[in-house]
DNA sequence: TGCTGCTATGCATACGTATGCATGTTCACG
DNA sequence: CGTGAACATGCATACGTATGCATAGCAGCA
């Protein structure tokens, strides 16, 4: 089988229909004017052909692809997996096509960047941290809206969606001192990104509120992986003592933390040391874990997202500078004491 | 700023370098005829109106989109977020697009399924069980290369690369009777595919060929998802006696299994009882688990695949019914008893 | 100089669908 | 029965790029 083979058209199809090629375009496009007899009898010879409309066709007179990027960073961090699921699952049950895109050291990202572009693509979704002052000038340039997802660029006029990082991280610091912390440790993430650093802020700010000053706060470098984070948490705590209380600024962080812990020190968690993380991926509420954590709505930062590219009427102007902050709350789970059960032993 | 305004065409670029359409045309693509001079020129004017080529308007003439589809399962399992990594990193750079789409219930699939087909992508990538017969043959039909990943149907001519799932299952068998277990279980995956029973078989060939008969298998059905292992394991294991092996058809479930056995028996693993999965995934080589498992080769079962869909010369015809089984290997962990090591307590 | 062969270039058209416009048809209402 | 209004239909063209074909330019050679 020869795989050029002539697929069948709209004229074939309005030939064998006996009607027009543009009454063929109306039967398949809903509201448009069409006798509902005439109609059955072309989605009859429509049938009959294997015709199925050809979307690069209809863009190309629409100027509309139906198609929406969405730009990754890595996916070894399953938060972004589920970002990644519930965005191709909207999206998909809305009508549009999702080319995926991921962008991993950032230098050969250009070019396969403006590959993405030349697909007309009715919006862009960011997840990668290294590239968007740069993607989002040029589809700025382009008209093609644009969101960035858990990250924004200060200073510009880039539209975003991420959920209350600082206040993210202050829930975490309140949780360590209503347990009772007094001496902690941050694990920092990817420098590149503003999530990390917000987080971190808003874990100092608090303890500071609390007269802990943010020099007392022992900080590790990290780079948002598992592994990094395993190695860096080994070496941090090969010996000599451990902090109350440990906050990895993500989840993935937090429970190569705990693992680190348990093997090397075989240290006790909530009662020798007490860790935190940020996500609520869905491995953080498993056995081993048990993770406390801060929950970021996934579902809703999506809806926020696709609210803003408002990819249904696409005359809308499109507003800059549109920052929607949604709020995150605590999910309480084994790895911070309760207070009333001050160490039990 | 207006959404639709209007993007700058070759002929834009034309008239500003004072060529012809053509010429435009010509500079953009590797390998026509023109003068490096003329071609300079036209880049600096394209650059000068930023004009970018409309892939939309390209694929209508070459017949050609560079798109090519994936079809994806779920992403709860993190092999398939590295089979999906992996594709679209391979995909990218070679030049194509990845038109993500996932399919869960399979109900509303089909809907979704011919619209991605409109697309007119070049090649179709399908991991979900669901579809699979349908998928081929609304390919076949119209003439699109498609690969059946991990799956495959069994008497048709559909194409698939998979890895050598009943060997593997011989292995995991192969350690098992190595490390002197005695009685075995079978925890069972999504019965719609074929990987999970391929798995099974090779475990239940090997053991029979030792002797032991399957009716002696204590067989546990699954849903090849973390929670749906748990709550199976924790059930079935409530009371009684442990098993001496338990073979998990993939690395999720074998996590699920491990969690589950030592929250609720407060099971030693593998001096009380041993467990294996098989894929490999990232986590199964944490600390928590250490998991013995199949490994899987992603990369080279990725490379096949794209072998098979030979999307660089397109006018090959599409043969039907290519097979590639690639083996797998064991890797091994800490989940089953080296057999020195006989039972230390 | 005249001829051949090759490259560079432009012209014109094709790709498959959507849609503005004009016309034809139907039907309700007075 | 006449008059519109509303709807259905077809024609023709536009969307932006690729490419076959014809031609112009040029170098090499006798």
């Amino acid at each position: 089988m020869k795989r050029r083979q002539t697929r069948s058209t709209s004229f074939d199809v309005a030939a064998l229909a006996g009607v027009s090629q543009s009454a063929v375009s109306r039967a398949f496009s809903v509201g448009s004017s069409i006798a509902e007899a005439k109609r059955q009898k072309i989605l009859e010879a429509a049938r009959k052909l294997n015709y199925v409309p050809n979307s690069i066709a209809s863009s190309l007179t629409t100027k509309r692809s139906n198609i929406v990027a969405v730009v990754l960073g890595n996916l070894a961090n399953p938060f972004y997996v589920s970002v990644l699921s519930t965005l191709v699952r909207r999206l998909q049950d809305g009508g549009w096509q999702v080319l995926t895109f991921t962008v991993d050291n950032g230098t050969e990202a250009d070019e396969a960047l403006m590959r993405v572009l030349r697909y007309q693509v009715d919006g862009v979704i960011l997840t990668a941290a290294q590239l968007s002052t740069r993607m989002t000038s040029i589809c700025h340039e382009r008209g093609i809206p644009i969101v960035l997802f858990n990250r924004y660029i200060p200073g510009s006029d880039a539209s975003g969606v991420r959920c209350d990082n600082v206040g993210g991280g202050r829930l975490v610091a309140d949780a360590f001192l209503y347990a009772g912390a007094k001496r902690f440790a941050l694990l920092l993430g990817d420098p590149r990104g503003t999530t990390s650093a917000d987080r971190a802020r808003g874990f100092s700010q608090r303890l500071a509120e609390a007269g802990i000053p943010t020099s007392e706060i022992y900080c590790i470098e990290g780079h948002s992986t598992y592994d990094g984070a395993y190695a860096r948490v080994s070496q941090t705590y090969r010996r000599g003592e451990l902090p109350d209380a440990i906050f990895a600024v993500n989840d993935i962080m937090a429970m190569a933390t705990m693992d680190a812990l348990r093997q090397r020190r075989s240290a006790r968690i909530p009662d020798e040391v007490m860790v935190a993380g940020f996500d609520d991926i869905p491995e953080a509420k498993r056995w081993p874990y048990r993770l406390t954590t801060v929950r970021q709505p996934v579902d809703e930062m999506v809806a926020q997202t696709l609210e803003i590219l408002h990819l249904d009427d696409p005359d809308l102007p499109i507003e800059p500078g549109i920052e929607r902050v949604v709020p995150c709350r605590l999910i309480w789970r084994d790895t911070v004491r309760e207070p009333k059960s001050e160490a039990p032993r």
